[in-house]
DNA sequence: CACCTGACATAAT
DNA sequence: AATTATGCCAGGT
């Protein structure tokens, strides 16, 4: 088993870019990375899947591009999908049928 | 140092 | 509208 190393420079501007996410909003992951104007959706995406400052990160505000939840805890579907989304919804953040984010609730 | 994987994005089919 | 293929950067092995 791998052990846990330290965040690299990068993932920590990912974690402090993603704190500044309002609640009842959502970011897309290319969108931090254009924020940060380093790397791009996927290293975002990768740093998050390991965020170790959860619940402090609301990495659950990330969502993709298209609208979709994109993954959750390291899992791109299942039930840890269907938590993020009900914290999302808590939040006030509104689905449409197919299960996207609405285009109105991303920054 | 070279190769592979991954919570993505965009264009094409 | 949904699926497939290609390109992107960063981290790990």
């Amino acid at each position: 088993m791998s052990a846990d190393r330290k965040p690299t420079d990068f993932e920590m501007a990912v974690y402090q870019a993603t704190r500044g996410v309002p609640a009842g909003k959502v970011t897309s992951y290319g969108r931090l990375a254009a924020t940060l104007g380093r790397g791009t959706a996927r290293a975002v995406g990768s740093a998050l899947a390991r965020n170790p400052f959860a619940p402090e990160v609301p990495c659950h505000r990330v969502v993709r591009a298209d609208g979709a939840l994109g993954g959750f805890n390291g899992a791109t579907e299942g039930p840890e999908l269907a938590r993020k989304r009900r914290m999302l919804e808590q939040e006030g953040v509104r689905f449409d049928a197919a299960g996207r984010v609405r285009p109105e609730t991303m920054v």
